[in-house]
DNA sequence: TATATCTCCTGCGGGC
DNA sequence: TGCCCGCAGGAGATAT
C-alpha cells in the first residue's frame, strides 16, 4: 500500500478533505475541522511506513499524516466523480483523483503527528514507541532475538506486541512464523533457547517477505491495495485458517485454540509445548 | 515496571 | 423470515 501511495499521491496537492465519520479521525484530538484545515493546500512529499503504521509527509510543514488501517481499512485511489463507497469515511480531493479512506469496522483512522528523531530515524511521534520491522534497513535480527528472549510471556503475545522488538506482525503472520519455526505459540519466550528465538525472528522475516511479494494476505474484499486488488498470500498459508487440515510438513491435523479473544492455529506434532 | 485483559466496531454466518 | 449471538482483530486504556 505504501508503494501504491508513493506512485499515486506523492507530489500531489490536497485540495480539499471531507470527513464523514468521526471515528475515522478520533485519534486527531483537535478534531476533524483542524485536520481538514491543516491538510488542505498541503503537497504530499513522501509515503513512509513502520510496521502497520503508514504516514505521508508534506512539503510545507513537519506534521505527518498518520494512517492506520486497523482490521479493515483501505486507502483507495479513485477518479473524481466515482460513486461513493458506503464506508468511505474520509475523502481527500487531489484534483482529478480522490484518495479515499474506506474502513468497514472503523478500527483504523487518520491523524496528524509531528515528526521527531528516535534512535537515528525521523518518525512521527505516534510511531516513536513502535519497534522497527524486518524491512527496516536498521533491523538487527540478533538484537531483536535478545530483546524477545528477555520477555516472560508467551512467544505469540511477544510477537504481537509491536513494541517488544519487531513490528508488523499480526495474528496471521504470528501463527505462520511460529509454524515455520516449529515453536508452540504458548511457549514462554524466556524459556526458549537462543537458536529457537533466532529461528522465530528469521521465520517472521521470511513469512513477511513472501507475503509482501504476493501483495499481502487477503481473504475477502476488505484486503486490497490502492487500486482495489487483493493480495494472494492467503493461498500460501500453512497454519492460519487451516483447522482440521493436514500439516504440510507432517500431516497431523492443524489445531485451532482460543487465544486472547482470537484464535491460534498450529500443528500439534511439529509445534510441541516443551 | 511488566504483563494481562478489556474495549472499540461492523458485517456475516450459524442456530433457533 | 427474523432475531440473537459469536467471531474476526489492532492498539490504546485499564487492571493486575
Amino acid at each position: 500500500m505504501r508503494r501504491g501511495l508513493a506512485d499515486h499521491v506523492v507530489d500531489r496537492m490536497i485540495r480539499s478533505v471531507e470527513v464523514t465519520h468521526p471515528r475515522a479521525v478520533r485519534r486527531h484530538v483537535p478534531g476533524a475541522p483542524d485536520l481538514i484545515a491543516r491538510l488542505t493546500g498541503s503537497r504530499i512529499a513522501g509515503a513512509h511506513r513502520r510496521g502497520k503504521f503508514l504516514w505521508l509527509t508534506f512539503q510545507e510543514h513537519d506534521d505527518a499524516l498518520m494512517v492506520h488501517l486497523g482490521m479493515s481499512g483501505q486507502m483507495l485511489i479513485r477518479s473524481s466523480g466515482t460513486s461513493r463507497d458506503k464506508h468511505a469515511h474520509i475523502v481527500a480531493d487531489l484534483g482529478g483523483t480522490q484518495l479515499l479512506f474506506v474502513d468497514q469496522r472503523t478500527f483504523g483512522g487518520w491523524w496528524l503527528a509531528p515528526l521527531t528523531e528516535v534512535d537515528g530515524s525521523v518518525v512521527p511521534e505516534s510511531v516513536a514507541h513502535i519497534s522497527r520491522d524486518p524491512f527496516d534497513p536498521a533491523f538487527d535480527p540478533k538484537a531483536v532475538a535478545v530483546r524477545l528472549r528477555n520477555r516472560r510471556s508467551e512467544i505469540k503475545r511477544v510477537l504481537l506486541d509491536q513494541t517488544a522488538g519487531m513490528s508488523g506482525i499480526g495474528n496471521i503472520y504470528a501463527d505462520e512464523s511460529l509454524w515455520r519455526a516449529k515453536i508452540h505459540p504458548q511457549q514462554v519466550a524466556d524459556e526458549l533457547s537462543r537458536p529457537a528465538v533466532a529461528r522465530v525472528v528469521e521465520a517472521a522475516q521470511v513469512v513477511m517477505t513472501e507475503a509482501l511479494a504476493a501483495g499481502g494476505t487477503s481473504f475477502d474484499s476488505l484486503y486490497v491495495n490502492v487500486n482495489g486488488s487483493s493480495g494472494y498470500f492467503s493461498r500460501s498459508l500453512n497454519a492460519y485458517g487451516r483447522e482440521g487440515e493436514p500439516c504440510g510438513r507432517c500431516g497431523a491435523s492443524i489445531i485451532r485454540e482460543k487465544f486472547t479473544n482470537r484464535s491460534s492455529f498450529y500443528c500439534p506434532r511439529c509445534q510441541r509445548l516443551r
